[in-house]
This record gives C-alpha cells, sequence and structure tokens, in this order.
DNA sequence: AAAATTTTAAAACACTTGTTTCAAATATTT
DNA sequence: AAATATTTGAAACAAGTGTTTTAAAATTTT
C-alpha cells in the first residue's frame, strides 16, 4: 500500500448531487463539480471516474436516501389507509417545502430513454415507490377502505403519477394551497 | 431595401423546436440548430438573435401548435362529460404515441424556475389548458355529471397533475396499457 | 448600370468543456 | 531510513461552446 485517499467520498458524492440535483447533467459543468466537491479533478477521476459514472453515483446516492426516508417512516403503522393517507400529504409536504424537485423526474426528462444506467437506477427507485403503494392499497382494500374492484397496481401508478404532476405544478405556481386541495381531494376520491 | 432573407423563419424555427424538444436546452448546441434549420449562424444571429431568443420562440412555437390542435379538436361538443372523457383519452393517446415527452415539462424541469421568459411561456399554456379542463368540469357538474361540492379548480390541477406523470411513466416503462388502464381510472372516478 | 443596402457563407474568435499529464507530496513496507 | 506506491495539485490538452467578423453575393433604388 501506499498514500491513501483523503477526501470523504460520500461526503464528495452527496455535494456532487446538489449540485447535479439543482442544475441537472448537461448544465453542470465539471469545475461546478469539484469546486462543490473540494477535490481535484484528478483525484476525481482516480477514484469514481468520469462524469457519467459520478452522476450514476449521485442518482443510486439520492434514491438510496429517499428510500430509507421511507422505510424509516412508514414502519408498524396503524392502519393501512391511514398510512396511505400520510404518505400522500407527505408528498404534498415534501413537494411544497424542499428547494428543488425531485432529481429522478429531472433526470428522467433530461435523460428520456438516452441512458440506460441512469433509466436503470430510476425504475428502481420508482418500483420501490410502487411496491410500497400497492402493498398499502391491497392492504386498504382488504380493509374495506378502498374499493376491491379496482386493481391496486394501476392505483399505485396513478398515484406516482398524480405526485409528479405536483413538483411541475410547484415549479410553475409556487402554490403550496393548491397541492394541498389536490391531496385532499385525490385523498376524498379513494375512499369514495 | 435590400437583399431580402432567404430563409422561411417559421420553418427554421419548426426543425429547431424539433431540436430542442428532443435534446432539451442544455444539451442542444448551437450547430446541432444551424444544422437542422439549414442556415447560417450569422443569418441566425441576424433574424432570430441567440440560442436563448431561439428557445424562446421555439418553446412559444410549441405552445402555440399545441392549442390550436386543442382548438380544433374540442369546438361543439355534444356534452361536456364526453368531451372530458375524450379529452383524456386524448392525452393517453398522444403521450404513448409520440416519439418524445412534452416539451413544455422537459423546459419546466430543465430551468426550474431559472428563467423567467420560458416560466411565462409555459404558464401561458399551462393557464389554457386549466381554463380548458375548467370549463368542462364545471358544464359537468351543471349537468350533475361530476360530484358539485368539488372544485373545478382543483380538478383541473388534478387532471393535468396526472397528464404529467403519464409523461415520466411513458419514458420509464414504454408501457401504454399502464397509462390506458390509468385513464380508464381517472374516467371512473370522476363520474363517481 | 451604378450605388446602396442587406444577407449570406466561411472562418475566426475567445472561452469553456471534459479529461489527462506529470511532478511533488504523502503514506506504507522493507 | 530507503524504497515503493499512490494521491494530489496545477497546468495543459484537444475539442467543443456560443458568438462575431469580414468579405462576397444578392437585391433594390437611384
Amino acid at each position: 500500500m501506499a498514500r491513501l485517499v483523503e477526501f470523504d467520498e460520500e461526503q464528495a458524492i452527496q455535494k456532487a448531487m446538489e449540485v447535479f440535483w439543482k442544475k441537472g447533467y448537461a448544465a453542470t459543468s465539471m469545475r461546478d463539480l469539484t469546486d462543490a466537491m473540494q477535490i481535484n479533478s484528478s483525484s476525481l477521476y482516480n477514484t469514481i471516474g468520469d462524469k457519467h459514472k459520478l452522476f450514476v453515483k449521485c442518482i443510486k446516492h439520492y434514491t438510496k436516501m429517499r428510500i430509507r426516508a421511507v422505510e424509516q417512516r412508514y414502519t408498524n403503522f396503524a392502519s393501512p389507509i391511514q398510512a396511505l393517507e400520510n404518505f400522500i400529504k407527505d408528498a404534498a409536504d415534501i413537494i411544497t417545502t424542499e428547494a428543488n424537485s425531485c432529481m429522478c423526474i429531472k433526470a428522467t426528462f433530461e435523460i428520456e430513454g438516452e441512458d440506460p444506467e441512469i433509466q436503470v437506477a430510476v425504475n428502481a427507485y420508482d418500483d420501490f415507490t410502487h411496491q410500497f403503494l400497492k402493498s398499502l392499497i391491497e392492504n386498504s382494500q382488504n380493509e374495506g377502505e378502498i374499493d376491491r374492484s379496482e386493481n391496486a397496481d394501476t392505483i399505485a401508478d396513478y398515484l406516482t403519477s398524480v405526485f409528479i404532476g405536483w413538483y411541475n405544478s410547484f415549479v410553475l405556481h409556487k402554490d403550496p394551497i393548491k397541492i394541498r386541495n389536490m391531496a385532499d381531494f385525490i385523498i376524498r376520491q379513494l375512499r369514495h
């Protein structure tokens, strides 16, 4: 062995993620990144790799964070319909209080099928959310809180779609009340 | 007077729009644009202006196209709820058949509040759709087809959100059936 | 037909891009 | 302490960026 890596990789990835999250992939320069990460580009290329590899790591870091947050918040919830309502309200809350929109949505629309690695990472996150919602919906259906005749996969896809639309709405209008009203509306509709 | 402009500006804008639509703003180079438009950069700067001015013109061209399409398709519809159902199905159809997603959504997430001119143009388009949907919803409510106790603005915002989510879903999964199922689901829910 | 005016094409511009090079610094092993 | 091995910082790299320049081509007015 010889000299050790000086910088904390996780911390550097976190910083890089924040830049990508705010500016997107194409609009972010390597200088932007090395400035934020506080490392030299030679160190970056030595440990992590090129711009694209770094972006992939950042997306994965982002999705890991998000998944962890959900897993922590939604263990042992009383009733599934209550958990679902809470999830919807949390989504509205996150969307209307965070500085930037969702990194995965931004990346999805920026990349649009031209980047398989990013697509796979985003899809994995999407799958997690889908599975999480689906099981809450199925459990709610079993307890008679949601119409049994509707398909749980479709409802889960539908809820995800609504959340994504909320991000867009909030970028355009910056109006938390709009989002709040929609959240109340879809909850009312779900319980029908 | 002297020499006239040789190229057809509307046609050139159309070509530029197609490139921006596919690649986004930052990832599109001036060479990409002049190649597609088949004009020299000096002509571009002489008539239209710089990259950003061109982008603004392209977004406005895009929204004008979209608005025209809706206005043509939805004049004199029998019943408002039928028109609404048709609009929802058309949205599903457009999203699952067009080559790229929506230029405005891409721009919204790429720019994210950092470009007032683009924001205004996208908002104008959003307003048009909102107003169009709202009036269909109100008329449906008056005819007793949609719950009168729900706010038409909220329902319109909600529908717009769903459509935007569909774009995201289709980029990620390329699954038209998912979208179709969601369309059927929200129509069923609206009629409650 | 000449003068005037504008558009066009090609090249050049300065600057930024992502990436690499290379010597100096720093650590580990012998 | 010397030899070895790796990271680091600064500079350099070629290619690409958005934009401008300049002279030739094209059209209208005199």
